[in-house]
DNA sequence: CGGGTTCTGTACCGATCGATATGGTAGCGT
DNA sequence: ACGCTACCATATCGATCGGTACAGAACCCG
């Protein structure tokens, strides 16, 4: 049953292989490039991961589970407000980080060849995913008497949804967290607090 | 001197490369997707625009004085909320065109590879130029005495700029054109207005 | 109606893509 | 010690990538 064993960690080379997509995006990135930052060869990397369509769901999974865990955490915060700066800040702090920069979602698989389109889909459906989380959330917020009467939450929700993905872009562009945290200082400013 | 007519018009050929760089992006395109898009077959693509690259270069140029046209337009407004208006409204038009759907230069080449370098910077240039821009315009409608005291105009610009950036993405994930609306109904709500 | 020039169309180039066949190697159970 | 199993490493697969050589065709000029 048992064999000749890994003689690497296939949790630890995950992360390896997550910050080469994050960089260089799904399509942007060979398996040579892989291979290459993961310290495995070819046949390892299959027999470990699947291929490289399976092994990008996978960084994404890991992406979730570590980097881009804030977004998940931000929702458990007691007020709306405090879920919109726990998420505004996490995500200006993740997307200036050294690894990318900007966020693995938007990054990985934006627009693609036709080849790649079930892979654009995932990622598209993993932001659709934190987007309807966090509407869910503000409704919750605004059934509280927490905004303004008249703010509509889900229109809230996409508003921070916009802005993240607003940072994430600006931050592909070398821009420095300190200018983003600017950019969500005046985004705080005016939130609809009742 | 003159020889064999070309049988094609190179401006309206690049309307059609633009589409297929606009939706699958730089490296998502291949030379063959081009030239069918295109009806032209490839040593006349080479002839006209040089490679893949300067086609590239040349369908940002065409963006910029076509689709995008509006960035440009919107500085001629006479207040600063007149120009972030112009702007977030033909940004929601654009983004959301049967085209794209998305922004050119967002969708075009935010993560590459190290071979196509050169095509992100450039991609990235011309939304630093597109800030720039929209930073001095704002500049200029503070020191009118347009937004309330304290008012970074710099901020601001960088906010409206993250906002188009966000809504390119959204768009790119199929958000429709009203619900993109919606969100910049919210935006220009807690604008500083003096 | 040729000569010169430029474009078109086919067919092809080397390089690289993602993916795999094959044989050697390291460990476990008996 | 030996066989079974699973992983490692080299070498290679067909397909596709961006780019081009070459020959024929279409036009202007004389």
């Amino acid at each position: 049953m048992t064999g000749r064993p890994r003689t690497f960690d296939i949790e630890d080379r995950l992360e390896l292989a997550m910050r080469v997509f994050w960089r260089h995006g799904y399509e942007g990135t060979a398996l040579s490039d892989l291979t290459a930052a993961m310290g495995i060869n070819r046949p390892s990397l299959y027999a470990a991961y699947g291929n490289k369509e399976a092994l990008f769901r996978q960084c994404l999974d890991h992406y979730h589970r570590g980097p881009a865990r804030h977004v998940r955490e931000a929702l458990d915060e007691p007020t709306g407000r405090a879920v919109a700066e726990h998420l505004l800040r996490g995500t200006v702090a993740v997307v200036t980080r050294e690894e990318g920069p900007g966020c693995l979602l938007v990054n990985g698989a934006l627009a693609t060849g036709e080849g790649s389109a079930a892979v654009r889909a995932d990622a598209a459906a993993r932001r659709a995913e934190a987007r309807a989380a966090l509407r869910a959330r503000l409704r919750l917020a605004a059934e509280a008497g927490e905004f303004t009467p008249g703010t509509d939450p889900a229109v809230l929700a996409d508003y921070l949804t916009t802005l993240t993905h607003g940072l994430a872009v600006r931050a592909t562009d070398g821009t420095p967290a300190e200018e983003l945290h600017r950019t969500v200082d005046f985004a705080l400013l005016t939130w609809p607090d009742a």
